[in-house]
DNA sequence: GAGTTTGAAACT
DNA sequence: CAGTTTCAAACTC
């Protein structure tokens, strides 16, 4: 707030850009390749904008969560915005939105699955809203569908409770927009691809990430909100008068996302979390959303298990990972339908309405839930976080602290690194953690920012490769995902949380400066060598195995699609699904696979700047992959076996994944990894980086 | 629940 | 940039 650093520009100049963008050649380019609109590039800044916080630059520097995700929001919320400008979005339509991007949002703090499910059961107001954004004439395009589907995937909250909306409606609403546009099939992908990305990222997160900062906006804006209505360009969609479309109204269409995303998450998270947050009044607002919609919807939303605000992708990343595994499941792009229609909706409503049991849903699914929650990090830190918090989902998902001396205001605060204001479950003492420490809280974080753009950008990052990854064991590989910095464990070994690279669920890199890495998710040194070899050792016996599962598991998703009434418990979902799901995530303990190599977009993390634009570039790609998931996986697991002919390999140029094997974080690597990686991007050429225009 | 261990964050 | 201190989570008992 107080100064702007570098990067408070970009929030001020989102609004500019907007225009300058649009009428570059390049965005003209873009948008007419893509579902991308002008309001995409707000809301690249936006979104930062709205990780920053009101202002903090900072924050957008720090690309990874967000940006991943973002890029695809933005698609998303572009394609709401086609549909009606952002103008439009102000009117009515624009609470719709607003809703449901919060619910979104939600939904990806509580978990991705929680999202899915909810989305299929609140699906019900949703797909209406869905629809009447499909119905809009622009998405006549593949967007629609795709936005359409993103949405009801994410939407989940709103409502209800309910019912009504099973995996019926879904699967309803889907067909119904697929029959809508013709380009269905791409819409599909595209939204399978989205649907990846946010799952991931989440933190991710990407998820999480990302949202983490969104999240944690989120919560300073409840607390800001009652100061600011005003700055449309911050963030702070606190203003939030009224309800929660207020603040979000306010907000641009990315903004709005972001909001949704992240802020609307972490409000709901806390309040849940605790029980309701007390603290945040300035909440209220949001609480509202929060609690209508949990409450209608049950908790569940909220509670949503926890995923926990954290954005990072620690404790996300193994709850959500079992969410991000039901979206993957949906997302699966074409497939997405049929995995509606077939085993994964009944799942995830099943899973919903048990919502508690996060784990649970992995039954449907499969392995993927349960293999990739962590055990240890649920068992462990949840714990505590699960005793503190009580309650039943809820609990984990929002962090809590204990901190005594740091009041809170620094990045041993798990709530202050998370972005998110303390709640009552935290045990901290002298907390200016809250909104009404808003200003501190934001100069604060202006200032860690201003030492490290990427001090709240997740800690872990994980990379669309990591989908690509899964594997069969996709249960088990985490290693998409990577640590930002490396872990520096001495004792540890990396084999408790103490590593963060462990508590993430990802692998060490070559960042990382352990002793002794015994990570189970992957070692370093060697350890990406050696995995591969390793791997590659089981890649050979397993490859094959891996890709007749993933044929058959393809097989078996269409066996499903045809015969949707068997929910396959397995889900055939394409073992990609399952394996990029449960890949993004921490898969289990397991390790990780050779994917960290390749991009794992995480890798990016090192450099912030370049990172971002990497990291947004990357993203991209993500969604192009969708394509390639299926083959990606082959890919993925080929790659494993010979990293270095990957460069090579890749044909099409879709996957470039520079193998760096070592590198897999490495920034500098990184950054040419990233380069690599990305390339994909099949709908979008070369997108100039969004948040670059910024 | 108290105390110890650990490693990140912060400081010098 | 390296070394040290501070801090709070993770862990142990």
């Amino acid at each position: 707030m107080d100064k702007p650093p570098k990067n408070p520009t970009s929030q001020i100049e989102t609004p500019t850009p907007k225009s300058k963008v649009e009428d570059s050649p390049v965005f003209n380019y873009i948008s007419n390749l893509s579902p991308i609109e002008p309001v995409k590039s707000i809301s690249n800044t936006q979104t930062f904008s709205s990780l920053s916080f009101t202002s903090p630059p900072p924050v957008f520097t720090s690309p990874h969560p967000n940006s991943h995700k973002e890029s695809r929001f933005f698609r998303c919320h572009n394609f709401v915005d086609r549909s009606k400008p952002l103008e439009s979005l102000e009117g009515t339509d624009f609470k719709e939105e607003v809703v449901v991007s919060g619910i979104e949002d939600l939904n990806k703090e509580a978990s991705l699955e929680d999202e899915e499910e909810t989305s299929i059961e609140t699906s019900s107001e949703l797909p209406q809203i869905l629809k009447s954004e499909s119905q809009t004439p622009d998405h006549s395009d593949s967007p629609c569908t795709e936005d359409v589907l993103v949405e009801a995937l994410f939407d989940p909250p709103r409502g209800d409770g309910d019912s009504g909306l099973s995996s019926e409606d879904v699967k309803m609403l889907v067909v119904r927009e697929e029959n809508d546009t013709p380009d269905c099939g791409r819409l599909i992908s595209d939204a399978n691809e989205l649907l990846v990305f946010r799952s991931p990222n989440d933190s991710e997160a990407f998820r999480c990430l990302v949202d983490k900062i969104s999240s944690s906006e989120r919560r300073f804006c409840a607390g800001v909100k009652s100061t600011k209505q005003l700055d449309i360009n911050k963030d702070n969609p606190a203003n939030g008068s009224s309800n929660e479309h207020e603040p979000l109204a306010i907000l641009p269409n990315e903004s709005v996302f972001n909001l949704h995303r992240g802020g609307m998450r972490r409000r709901c998270l806390d309040f849940e979390m605790p029980g309701r947050r007390k603290k945040d009044v300035a909440d209220d607002d949001q609480q509202s959303v929060c609690d209508n919609k949990a409450a209608g919807e049950s908790s569940s939303r909220c509670v949503v298990p926890g995923i926990g605000l954290h954005l990072n992708a620690v404790a996300m990343s193994s709850k959500d990972s079992t969410n991000i595994n039901v979206i993957h499941d949906y997302s699966i792009s074409g497939e997405i339908q049929k995995s509606f229609s077939g085993s994964t909706t009944p799942i995830h409503s099943q899973d919903a309405v048990q919502e508690t049991s996060d784990q649970a849903e992995n039954e449907p699914v499969e392995e993927v839930p349960k293999a990739l929650v962590f055990p240890e990090l649920n068992l462990g830190s949840l714990k505590k976080k699960m005793r503190v918090s009580e309650q039943g989902g809820e609990g984990e998902s929002c962090k809590r602290c204990n901190c005594k001396k740091s009041k809170c205001l620094k990045l041993y605060c798990e709530c202050f690194a998370a972005g998110v204001y303390c709640i009552e479950p935290c045990s901290c003492v002298d907390c200016f953690n809250k909104p009404i420490h808003e200003e501190t809280v934001l100069a604060t974080r202006k200032q860690i920012e201003s030492r490290n753009p990427l001090a709240f950008a997740p800690k872990v990052i994980r990379s669309a490769d990591s989908i690509m990854e899964a594997g069969d064991d996709a249960s088990k590989t985490p290693a998409s995902a990577r640590h930002k910095r490396g872990c520096n464990c001495k004792k540890s070994n990396c084999l408790k949380k103490y590593c963060e690279c462990y508590q993430g669920g990802v692998g060490c890199s070559i960042n990382c400066r352990c002793e002794g890495c015994k990570n189970a998710f992957g070692r370093k040194e060697g350890s990406l060598l050696v995995i591969m070899e390793s791997k590659q050792e089981e890649d050979q016996e397993t490859y094959e195995k891996r890709t007749a599962k993933i044929q058959h598991n393809i097989e078996v998703s269409k066996e499903v699609e045809q015969n949707p009434s068997s929910d396959q418990p397995s889900t055939p979902l394409p073992p990609y699904r399952h394996l990029v799901i449960h890949q993004p995530f921490l898969s289990k303990n397991r390790l990780p696979p050779t994917q960290f190599f390749l991009g794992t977009g995480s890798s990016s993390f090192r450099k912030p700047d370049t990172d971002l634009t990497q990291s947004r570039n990357e993203k991209k790609p993500l969604e192009t992959a969708t394509e390639d998931k299926t083959e990606i996986m082959p890919e993925i697991l080929i790659n494993s076996s010979s990293i270095a002919n990957i460069k090579a390999i890749s044909p099409n140029s879709k996957r470039v994944s520079p193998p760096h094997l070592g590198s897999s974080e490495s920034g500098s690597i990184l950054g040419k990894r990233s380069h690599g990686r990305k390339l994909i991007l099949r709908s979008i050429p070369a997108f100039p980086s969004l948040n670059q225009n910024q």
